[in-house]
DNA sequence: AAGGGGGCCAACCGCAGCTTC
DNA sequence: CGAAGCTGCGGTTGGCCCCCT
């Protein structure tokens, strides 16, 4: 469609590459004003050379302040699990069953964890919370949950188990 | 001690759905 | 109602860092 000429490629070069502190200051600033939503002028009043896609993308990963940064606890990686059993790689509908995690964090942590791994089996402290969650997500008719892309993968019938989750990455902690 | 490989994360790209005119 | 524009999503890539050999 005009998705990409939506974005303002044609409009000017924009900057691209890793963002600096100078333009998370006037993202944030910017949100902190006009609120979110509205990406396509961000560049315009707030003064960046970033088109609005990756004014999106860096406000939704990385400077959101609700985000919760830091390792996965073993908790939300058997979420991820199940719910990634349930509905494959809608990443989007899985981080809003996980507060303060972005898709982007929960597709990269299962791709490097999962991804060539053997399906497993679940575990149940996270059925539990997962039947509450069905309550009000699961099934949901909303449409904006309910995206129907060409996801084939939704329809993986795995049982999940898990292991008791041993690897917390220590290491990983402060990068 | 140095080099290579793999893990991890941020960011970009292209597509599809939604909204507005 | 249809077209154009906007926004969000999933896939992919590139680079940095750490660990192992």
């Amino acid at each position: 469609m005009a998705g990409q000429l939506g974005w303002g490629i044609m409009e000017e070069s924009w900057r691209k590459g890793p963002w600096t502190a100078e333009e998370d200051k006037l993202l944030i600033e910017y949100v902190r004003l006009h609120g979110e939503g509205r990406w396509k002028s961000v560049a315009r009043l707030a003064g960046l050379k970033r088109n609005g896609k990756s004014c999106r993308l860096r406000w939704v990963n990385y400077l959101r302040p609700d985000l919760k940064r830091g390792q996965i606890t073993p908790y939300e990686e058997s979420l991820i699990l199940e719910l990634h059993s349930r509905w494959g790689n809608r990443w989007s509908t899985i981080a809003r069953s996980l507060p303060g995690r972005t898709d982007n964090e929960i597709k990269n942590y299962w791709r490097t964890h999962f991804k060539n791994k053997p399906k497993h089996v679940l575990v149940t402290p996270v059925k539990q919370k997962l039947e509450h969650l069905e309550g009000n997500d699961f099934n949901s008719s909303n449409p904006a949950t309910a995206r129907t892309r060409t996801s084939e993968s939704a329809t993986t019938t795995s049982v999940v188990t898990i292991e008791p989750i041993q690897h917390e990455k220590d290491h990983v902690v402060a990068r």
